[in-house]
DNA sequence: TTTCTTACA
DNA sequence: TGTAAGGA
């Protein structure tokens, strides 16, 4: 009932300039308009005086360069890249709309709540790291039930 | 000042 | 691909 915590990530609706995202992933100006030319890419509003990518496009584009300078052509990294992308954006997907908060807990340890662990919507999962040893694990029950 | 397209190096 | 030119 209550919106995500994610909306930013959730509408893609972080935008950026053709020079930030040059700055950011490394590639040319000059590079990321071919790309756009040629397809591998999409400004979000090309009807628009400048261009602006979305988050998604500049995680794309930052893919196809490690990809590039593994040695693939730009075709393949593309080709490659666009298959990886449509499971990352799965993934983001089922972040997103089972992501319920963080929890700090007392031992120092941090507790992502994502949602319900089973069908009788009785217990949660919870995702506990612990930074001061690195270590993480999942875990069902209930952490934190306010109220 | 920044971005845009086109065209030449 | 980089860069210059000439507008917007």
């Amino acid at each position: 009932m209550h919106p995500s915590k994610l909306e930013l990530l959730k509408g893609n609706k972080i935008i950026i300039g053709i020079s930030e995202v040059s700055k950011i992933t490394g590639i040319s100006t000059r590079q990321l308009r071919y790309w756009e030319k040629k397809g591998y890419i999409h400004s979000v509003d090309r009807s628009k005086r400048f261009r602006e990518f979305s988050l998604d496009t500049v995680i794309k584009i930052e893919h196809m360069k490690d990809l590039l300078e593994e040695g693939f052509t730009l075709v393949a990294a593309y080709e490659k890249v666009d298959k990886k992308m449509k499971l990352f954006k799965k993934m983001k997907h089922l972040f997103i709309n089972n992501y319920e908060g963080i929890i700090e807990l007392e031992d120092g340890k941090a507790a992502i709540d994502f949602g319900y662990f089973n069908a009788n919507e009785e217990e949660h999962l919870y995702f506990i790291f612990d930074e001061s040893t690195d270590k993480s694990y999942f875990q069902a029950g209930n952490i934190n039930n306010k109220k």
